[in-house]
DNA sequence: GAGTGGTCTAGACCACGGC
DNA sequence: CCGTGGTCTAGACCACTCA
């Protein structure tokens, strides 16, 4: 026991290894893509048990600054180009230049962004987007689910709900290129004209199926985002329900100083 | 072993026992303030290891709706009855109300409320802190940081850094209860007058240190914002460093749709 | 098949909380 | 003092990845 010098039990051997590899990280010791050592490796060089490096890998892993994949190890990852969501992702005039706000916002900052479209068609409202939208449970809504990457990577699923009134006469938003400027684009040349967007917000730990689908290290956190498109009817005529990996992104928000 | 019907091993036996547990939460067989079953009943009752029990634990701890404390036990929260943090709570006519944005908010839901201030004084300007005040790393800044509880427990700390040439003639920024609609009250009483609020926010797991100043189960998703008050000549009079309890909150956010 | 992480065991010992 | 959670060990065995 007690092979360390004696400095107060105070902090756990796990989370002084973890600091160390941390450390090693922020001071570019182990650079972007290098591997972390394995555990194997670590149970020799610090000298405790399977268990423990364990532990400490845990902590890692919690500081989002390593990606493990099993089978090869741990890895220190490229990523902090976190993209900066900003409030003014939405602003009319990015539309009317052609792009949807996703591909206008990564533009701006320099990173290769992809969609990939999951599913287009009629599914059951459920509750919560029900609600939003303001139609009976288990109505017919049009789903428009996606994945985006950023540099080859998934961070961000997004399912657009629409009522099913609102889509019938507008076939674009069946297909999976929707045209410049994206769905909003479409539904304003429809007449739909946007007022404003309300945003909610939640940040939890992610559940292990979500950790897979956006290839998180298990207890890494997303954020769960519900935005109802509001017309200047008020009538909510799209709800999206987004999860992102919550270490790429940085939300902005400008708030006026109203009375 | 596999001593469970052998329903294939594609679930951990901890992912099991954590569902089942978080299962009794939720359903309501284990109420508010009960006593989850303690990792030794556990062992008995799933016939696990204490490892075993150990991980199923970590992830109940991870649903955030319990609470562990050591020597104790763990027990079911009394709610995560969530702050909605909304993008109005800025509003002018709610400090001329007499009420600081904290507690305008929490009134509205109906909560006890409590702000307990740890420190007022001038400090030395820390790096993110001085390029957003627009001064120089080291400047001598005023720092009031406080504690925000709700129904008793702390779910946020936050810290106000304002320029020291800004607060030198007003007193009460000073004092520990700046007086009626809170600091940005006094501010605009004396010809700071408010244009706008930018806030970032991040979300992330909390570090140990974090963790334990919110009271917090390790492993829990914290959010961090920082936010500059924007003065209608353009200066940035304060920025707020905000830590926060993920679960305790929910963020909203309205987004006009600018041309 | 060699090397990696992921699950699990059966124990020891420590630290905290309350009776 | 006892029951609680927290750390740690020294193994076993499984699952994934890649040469």
């Amino acid at each position: 026991m007690g092979a360390a010098v004696g400095e107060g039990r105070a902090v756990p051997r796990y989370v002084q290894i973890a600091e160390d590899i941390v450390q090693q990280v922020r001071t570019g010791v182990l650079q972007p893509g290098d591997q972390v050592p394995s555990e194997a490796e670590m149970v020799e060089r610090y000298g405790v048990s399977g268990g423990t490096v364990r532990k400490a890998m845990l902590e890692i892993r919690a500081s989002g600054l390593v990606d493990t994949r099993h089978g090869k190890g741990s890895f220190v990852k490229a990523r902090p180009p976190v993209r900066h969501r900003s409030s003014d992702r939405f602003r009319r005039s990015f539309r009317q230049g052609g792009k949807a706000a996703y591909l206008a916002e990564s533009e701006q900052s320099g990173a290769t962004a992809k969609v990939s479209v999951i599913h287009i068609g009629p599914v059951d409202a459920p509750e919560t987007i029900a609600q939003r939208l303001g139609v009976d449970v288990g109505t017919k809504v049009l789903a428009r689910r996606r994945l985006y990457f950023r540099n080859g990577t998934p961070v961000e699923t997004a399912t657009s709900y629409l009522p099913w009134d609102v889509v019938r006469d507008i076939p674009e938003l069946f297909a999976e290129n929707p045209g410049d400027g994206g769905i909003y684009a479409r539904l304003e040349e429809h007449g739909h004209v946007f007022h404003e967007f309300v945003e909610t917000l939640q940040a939890r730990p992610a559940a292990k199926a979500e950790a897979s689908e956006l290839a998180l290290s298990p207890g890494a956190t997303v954020v769960h985002l519900l935005r109802n498109a509001v017309t200047t009817s008020g009538r909510v005529v799209e709800v999206c329900d987004t999860l992102m990996a919550a270490d790429q992104f940085v939300f902005e928000f400008r708030i006026p100083a109203t009375n």
